[in-house]
RNA sequence: CGGGGUGUAGCACAGUCCGGUUAGUGUGCCUGCUUUGGGAGCAGGAGGUCGUAGGUUCGAAUCCUGCCACCCCGACCA
């Protein structure tokens, strides 16, 4: 029968679990902590890829790759650096196999140790700042705006499709900088970037901010990142973006010769966004029907289901529906003509529900005699009878207005869901009875931010850039403040 | 790494306590006919090393022991 999905009310996690299975958008694979990322899930993926990849390049960057390897005593020269991820590293100490000599299959072979071990990134900084050393002398050869797409790996503990695995694909910019100035600009366009994607393409609004010290990078003087609301009133990270400082620089002795003639190290900046926003965009929007994806990321925006009785009746209404479909092609739409045999309409009709294709049409014998077409609306679920004058047109428009509306819909919800409090007690019961973001004082030390985490679970997301000076007395300590942050329990 | 749980058909599960025909149900799959405006109906059919290794027994999915895998809850993280 029906693929029956937990509700959100019910369980959300078991929902998300769920929806993602059943949406076909990836599965757990044979390698604990792993997934397949499913050709559904991938064409989302690909979706957002294309998207920011013409915006990296819109802003001068060139994508290049590095390998997947990185020699142990890299990670070492950065002390943060490799304290921050040596816990979660993925280690190759040896390059061959063979035959066990008791016959019980197959064996590393102890003789064929490495001299180094090698580590499987977690991150890039280190191979790419060593291999920059060589691209940098002078002032000249400088900025270097370099993106790569490419998989990484953080042995976690305990995954999740989407939001944490094992190994998941991403993006990792790293730029090269003369001066400071450069690289912190660097950094915060780069997060606005993120910030313009999130909100114009996925329709989630999100708070851009600083990190706190503990929540800072591990390497960088600091980062930025964009947080977004779940609807279960958890935060989301979407997308970080560092100022390192001349932290790599002076570890991997990166030094350049400025106008002047003097030798100086290069200022540096990383940032990223991962397949984990892939579950953002689930959370962010989805229903208990299922997937809501807005069309600017939907692989297919438009969906043509026929309905008929005989081949008569198809031969009619597939005529109709591929005029239909390349019209809509022609106006930049993707649309699919599902024209099974194998499935009825009903089941389709639910199986475009589960997968969130924004649009569907359906086209029967009552529209061949009435000149209609039925449209139906994912978002809101809504189904209306289009006459077949100017559907290109009227199908567009629907498209945009679902794209603001998913966008309005999750900025109500984050708006109805932001709090500011200045009580302790209230905080935690905030946090206990609806979660969301809350405001609130913070005397800026990390104990009270680890004091806070311990007892709530609750981080600071952010300190939101362009924050409101404002005098008050830290949330937990009493301690004076001059303005409030972002608190949230995340994922 | 701590605590809890589960391994039986592609998937979801029952059967296990109390050992005994040919291991069952739903769903999915295949074939045929009827159907098609919200996950169709009927008939027939295929599909199982009961996680794995050993033990007890005339006899083990069921009892005992070891091992493996996965899931959930914590500590860690994008």
């Amino acid at each position: 029968m029906a693929k029956e999905l937990t509700s959100r009310a019910e369980n959300y996690s078991q929902w998300y679990n769920d929806l993602v299975l059943k949406a076909d958008l990836a599965e757990n694979s044979a390698v604990r902590g792993c997934m397949v990322i499913k050709p559904y899930g991938y064409a989302i993926w690909e979706k957002m890829q294309q998207t920011l990849d013409k915006m990296f390049k819109d802003t001068g960057h060139e994508n290049a790759y590095f390998p997947l390897f990185i020699p142990k005593s890299f990670f070492s020269r950065e002390a943060s650096h490799v304290e921050g991820f040596a816990k979660e590293c993925a280690v190759v100490s040896h390059y061959r196999l063979k035959n066990a000599e008791d016959g019980s299959g197959i064996v590393v072979d102890p003789e064929a140790r490495l001299e180094e071990e090698l580590i499987v990134r977690p991150t890039s900084e280190t191979i790419i700042w060593n291999t920059y050393k060589n691209w940098i002398q002078s002032y000249r050869d400088l900025p270097i705006l370099v993106n790569q797409w490419a998989n990484v790996v953080r042995w976690e503990m305990r995954t999740r499709l989407f939001l944490r695995t094992a190994e998941f694909l991403w993006q990792e910019g790293h730029t090269a900088h003369a001066t400071s100035k450069e690289a912190i600009e660097e950094t915060t366009k780069m997060l606005d970037v993120y910030a313009e994607f999130a909100e114009n393409f996925m329709g989630v609004p999100i708070v851009k901010g600083v990190k706190s010290e503990n929540e800072r990078f591990a390497g960088a003087i600091d980062t930025y990142a964009i947080e977004a609301l779940m609807q279960d009133g958890k935060a989301l990270q979407a997308g970080t973006s560092h100022f390192l400082g001349q932290n790599f620089a002076k570890a991997f002795d990166v030094k350049f010769t400025n106008k002047e003639g003097k030798e100086q190290y290069v200022w540096a900046s990383s940032w990223g966004v991962s397949t984990r926003l892939m579950g953002a965009l689930v959370m962010a929007h989805s229903d208990d029907n299922g997937l809501v994806l807005p069309p600017k990321l939907a692989p297919t925006q438009v969906v043509i289901v026929p309905i008929y009785k005989n081949q008569e009746q198809f031969n009619k209404i597939a005529e109709k529906a591929n005029a239909l479909k390349k019209d809509l092609q022609d106006a930049g739409i993707t649309v699919k003509f599902d024209d099974r045999d194998t499935h009825k309409p009903g089941w389709k009709f639910a199986e475009y529900e589960l997968k969130g294709v924004p649009v569907r049409i359906a086209i029967g014998p009552r529209d061949l005699e009435n000149g209609t077409l039925e449209v139906a609306r994912r978002d809101t679920l809504e189904k209306q009878s289009y006459p077949d004058q100017h559907v290109v047109k009227n199908i567009k428009e629907l498209l945009d207005n679902m794209q603001n509306n998913i966008y309005k819909k999750a900025l109500e919800l984050r708006e109805s869901n932001t709090y500011y409090t200045d009580s302790y007690n209230e905080f935690k019961s905030i946090l206990e009875t609806k979660g969301g973001f809350i405001y609130a004082h913070w005397d800026g030390t990390s104990e009270t931010e680890l004091k806070i985490k311990d007892e709530t679970k609750a981080t600071i997301r952010c300190i939101p850039f362009n924050n409101n000076q404002e005098d008050g007395t830290c949330i937990y300590s009493g301690k004076p403040s001059k303005q409030r942050v972002l608190f949230a329990r995340a994922y």
